[in-house]
Formats: C-alpha cells, structure tokens, sequence
DNA sequence: TGCCATTATCTTGACGTCAAGATAAAAGGA
DNA sequence: TCCTTTTATCTTGACGTCAAGATAATGGCA
C-alpha cells in the first residue's frame, strides 16, 4: 500500500464508475522519474552543472571527435526547442566549457564544441553520473531490471511510432 | 534498436572503462514520462486546463466531501513547495473552479474548497484523463503492465525508504 | 541569373517551478 | 501570563522551458 494505492482507493471510492485501473503504473512512473531527476541532479550540482548542461556536454562528448555538433543536430538529439538550445549553449559559453563558432560550410549553422575544460568536466561528471544511475537501479535484480526494461523499450516504441516525423 | 540504445552504443565506443547498463532503463523511464507528460497535458488542455490545475482539481475532488483542504494539505498530497502552490491557487481562484477562505479554527490556515463549477469540470476532465491514461498502456499486455508495475512499485519502495522525514 | 520557399538559429514574452525569506498565528514551557 | 519556537502561508527573484515570430542564409526552380 503506497501512495499511488492510496490515490487509487480514493478514486475507486469517489469515482466507482470510471476504470482507473491505468493510473497506478502511470503515476508510479511519474513518481520514479522526478526522483531521479532529484538525484541524478544532485550529481551535476557536485560538478557545477545542472541537467540542461549535463546533456549537452554529454552529447558532445559521446559524439566522439572532434566533440563538436551543430545547435540543429543538439537539438534533435535532446528534443527541445530551439530557444532552450540557445540558451542552454548561452550558458555553457559563459562558463567556459564550450565554444560556439560560425560554420564555415554553412552560415546559418554554428558550430558548438567542446572546450579543453569542458571535455575535462564531463569526463569526470559521466562517470559520476553512471555510478549514481547504477544506485538508482540497484533496488532491483538483474531479472526484475530487463522485466522492466522490456515494458518501457515497448512503450516507447509505441510512442516512436505515434510520432514518426 | 531504438534512440536510447545509440546513446548507449556511442559511450561503450568513447567510454569503455565506464559501466553504463543503467542508462538503458533509466533514460527510456525518462523518455516514457516525457511522452505521458505530453499526452495527458493535451488532454487537460480540452478542459482548459494544466497539468498544475488538474491536479489540484483531482485532489480535491477525490478526497471527497466536502472537497475541500487546507493548501498544506495539498502541497503535502502533490510533493511541490509552498511558493508553487500558492500561484496554483491562485490560478483556480482566477478562473472560479476553486474558492480560499480563512480557515475558522487556524488563522494561519486557508480552506481551499472546489466550487461547483469546479466540480463539473474536474468531473468531466477525470473520466477523460482516464481514457488517456488507458490508452498509453495500450500496447502493453495485462501480463507486461504487472511486470511494469512490479518494478516500479519496488523502485518507488526504495525512494520513501530513503527520505522517510 | 534572379526569386522564393526552406532551413537554421536567435529573440521575445509568458509560464510553472523552486529556494529563501517574510509575515503572521498557534503552541508550549517558564 | 509572557516569550520563544514551531507551523502555515505568501512573497520575491531567479531559472529553464516553450511557442511564436524575427532574422538571415541556402537551395532549387524558372
């Protein structure tokens, strides 16, 4: 008897009519999820980041050399909008972590790269990050981890389906 | 081989040394609730309303009669800080679905109490959101979605576990 | 070549949230 | 009773996000 089971007998009480029968899976999700959020932002905090930066310079750093992208590629890899990116990019400039160029190719395009201090950063703060999502798991068995796994691999593929442009 | 397990492929390549199983089901957890956060935000927007209003609505409306508590209350049911709650109220206020008075007893306290119109709206808007609840579970079994719950349930365990304040 | 639709990025304004602090009332001990 | 601590709510300022629109360059077609 949790709190998600608490909301439901509650709806089961004032609503006997409606099937709410999806709302405990849903609302546990929703749950899990802001908590690690909560933590995993914890772990950027303790690197001077929060999770807006923290993507960024991972998906810079995990696109191999020379850890440079376009804001466009950025933004599709992180599915935000184009005024997020900017000012996500905005911010990591400032602290020095990465540098935003012209293309050279294409002038409506920058190009963002990482900086020496910004690869050095993420280095460290991505292994920092594995570690902290390995403890968030770490309630789990291996067998109860792909049980788990399987149903949101199938829920978001319904969902790349909905939405396949 | 969806988005989650390119990111995975692009850090085994740059990152050996590092242990990055998590990131599978903890970044499509995340991806999943993005997408319900999304589908259910449309579904309150045919009510006029955001994901906030609702459920401060539903909360009220499910704790039955007289559908009425204290703001307390409210920020303790939806996990969200006083600053926040008090601009929600104020929002509901604005619109008529929700009334704040002083409570009798408690000076300190506000009574915040659903109006009739209110009332309607969440009524209406509850039974659809169940609908859209259903539907985003779809395309899982019975069998997956008990698969799913278990895992989460255990995971959510875990986190009240750790905060027990 | 010249023009127009498309593409890429940035700007603006609004929103919901939080953290920290202000205000005010209640509760409890001396 | 008085005073301190605790509790409940609201205020303020900052942040990250989005939607819509502005700006500017590219590419394809006549």
């Amino acid at each position: 008897m949790d709190a998600v089971d608490r909301i439901f007998a509650q709806w089961r009480a004032e609503r006997p009519d409606l099937d709410v029968t999806a709302m405990g899976p849903i609302g546990r999700l929703s749950r899990v999820y802001h908590h690690h959020a909560r933590r995993m932002g914890e772990t950027f905090a303790r690197h001077g980041l929060n999770g807006a930066g923290f993507d960024v310079l991972a998906t810079l750093r995990r696109s191999g050399p020379p850890h440079a992208l376009s804001p466009g590629a950025l933004m599709a890899a992180m599915m935000i909008t184009s005024g997020t990116m900017t000012n996500r990019i905005d911010q990591l400039v400032k602290q020095g972590l990465v540098s935003r160029a012209p293309d050279p190719d294409d002038a409506r395009r920058a190009v963002v790269q990482l900086t020496d201090k910004g690869f050095a950063l993420i280095d460290k703060a991505v292994a920092d990050h594995a570690q902290t999502q390995a403890a968030l798991l770490a309630p789990l068995s291996d067998t109860e981890i792909a049980a788990l796994d399987a149903g949101l691999r199938k829920l978001m593929a319904a969902e790349e389906d909905r939405a396949p442009e």
